[in-house]
DNA sequence: TATTATAGCGTAATATTAACGGAATGATAC
DNA sequence: GTATCATTCCGTTAATATTACGCTATAATA
């Protein structure tokens, strides 16, 4: 740590404070519905482009505990998987043609100017979340038109750099694809070969031989054959599917080398 | 980003400051030198315990300006590789039963008590830095009593969680040769193959076969062979490899499979 | 010129991956 | 009942990649 003197003169802090300014927490909340990616996201009362869910740091919160709040408040789910995947800081990043602080003040009726600390530097650590589709609640809050979700293939104007974010931590889930068990969080409990099948191909956006798929996936062990099968109507039924959660553990710990 | 209406109604905000509070950098800075990974480590004057080169951001550097900037005070280098790793963040980090206030106090004679701003909640931003171990210089600073390289397989007692660092920077490090070409900026302009194999036997820690090794590189295209070769005393001289500028940027940045 | 340690080349055995044919299943239509 | 159809699921072979390892070449020294 380098000591600057000036700073080091001067010992005044005020702590009273909630939140801790400069930081910021973002995150890309992804879902899979319809063999499509989904990603959650909100447009701010008033204004035509969209952010992702996001807040700032609490005091008494480590930065995971941050993200898990912001994803809770979103979805209204609890324990979810969440993954560092990067922090955004540049001194022009919170300047957006579109969400100044005079069309701010024009909507909010309070007056906040350029130095108002909510545009000031604002550093945003990024997690990516990912969610069973059919049981997150979308919702925003009182500062929000909307809060839905949005294909990843479709996402539509996009406030500050949080386009870059989404594009980042879909990155980092392509090549967590192949050294972390994935699935376990965008998937109902049990679910068929195809559907995971589905999935990968979805997330990875490339075809994937579903035979040969199928035989490595089990040849991992994280996931197990159940007795069961599934009723999809007017065909062969396909057998069910669970994560084997030993397995699925230590695959997270440890990471695997899936190869598809 | 969600607005709190407590926050949204102060908008008193100091613009004065050099740096941004809550906010530090912190830099895993490696080398390579006798089959030995490196890392460069710091000792604040008056303590035994070590600490990574960082500091703070300024108002006016992005997150890697600073990184970079902090890199070349304590390396005189510029142009370094940098990757960041990860954030830290938790109301507890910067405390340190080894590194209070009071024993800051006794040792600088400016008075600090628990509430300066320095023993506040700081989120580090971490980066891991490949530097050629023969250009390094290293040096500290009026506050560091010495800046030297230490071996990765042996870290002294470190301050704060910054033991934890160095550990998430080299899991990242192993991660990132498996997908990037790493070592353009560990060794030498020009190298041997025997001289990148150690380097990759070192980083990952096991033994590879240095016949098939080398096949698998040169296959890879990102190394090529020069007419010359090295001096090595009583011995068969081996050829000088070196990275093609081309396909290693290539590499970099469409990310490779590299199997060892 | 023999010795020694290291570099470098080639190849056979083995394992992995990719490609794909075809049977089984579950409903529906006739 | 039986034919039809889309889908699941099982298995086999061919192609490819990886691993293991023997052998030769080289550079200095004794």
């Amino acid at each position: 740590m380098q000591i600057d003197t000036i700073l080091m003169n001067n010992p005044v802090y005020d702590q009273s404070e909630l939140y801790l300014r400069h930081i910021s927490i973002d995150n890309v909340i992804l879902g899979y519905h319809n063999k499509e990616l989904k990603v959650l996201l909100q447009r701010p009362q008033g204004f035509n482009k969209w952010l992702l869910p996001g807040g700032y740091l609490k005091r008494t919160e480590t930065l995971i505990d941050a993200a898990e709040r912001i994803a809770k408040e979103r979805t209204n789910l609890d324990n979810l998987f969440l993954k560092q995947f990067g922090a955004f800081g540049s001194p022009d990043r919170t300047k957006d043609s579109d969400f100044t602080p005079q069309k701010l003040s024009d909507i909010s009726d309070i007056i906040i100017d350029d130095k108002h600390w909510m545009f000031d530097y604002f550093v945003s650590i990024c997690f990516y979340t990912l969610t069973d589709f059919e049981k997150v609640q979308p919702n925003g809050d009182a500062y929000m038109e909307e809060c839905v979700w949005w294909s990843v293939d479709n996402i539509p104007p996009m406030l500050y750099d949080h386009k870059d974010m989404i594009n980042s931590a879909l990155k980092t889930l392509r090549l967590h694809l192949y050294h972390y068990p994935i699935g376990y969080e965008l998937l109902p409990k049990k679910f068929t070969l195809p559907e995971i099948h589905s999935l990968y191909e979805t997330i990875l956006n490339k075809e994937l031989d579903i035979r040969n798929f199928g035989k490595k996936l089990i040849a991992t062990g994280i996931i197990k054959k159940l007795d069961e099968k599934k009723k999809i109507g007017a065909h062969r039924s396909p057998y069910l599917y669970m994560f084997d959660d030993n397995q699925y553990k230590d695959a997270l710990n440890k990471g695997i080398a899936i190869i598809l």
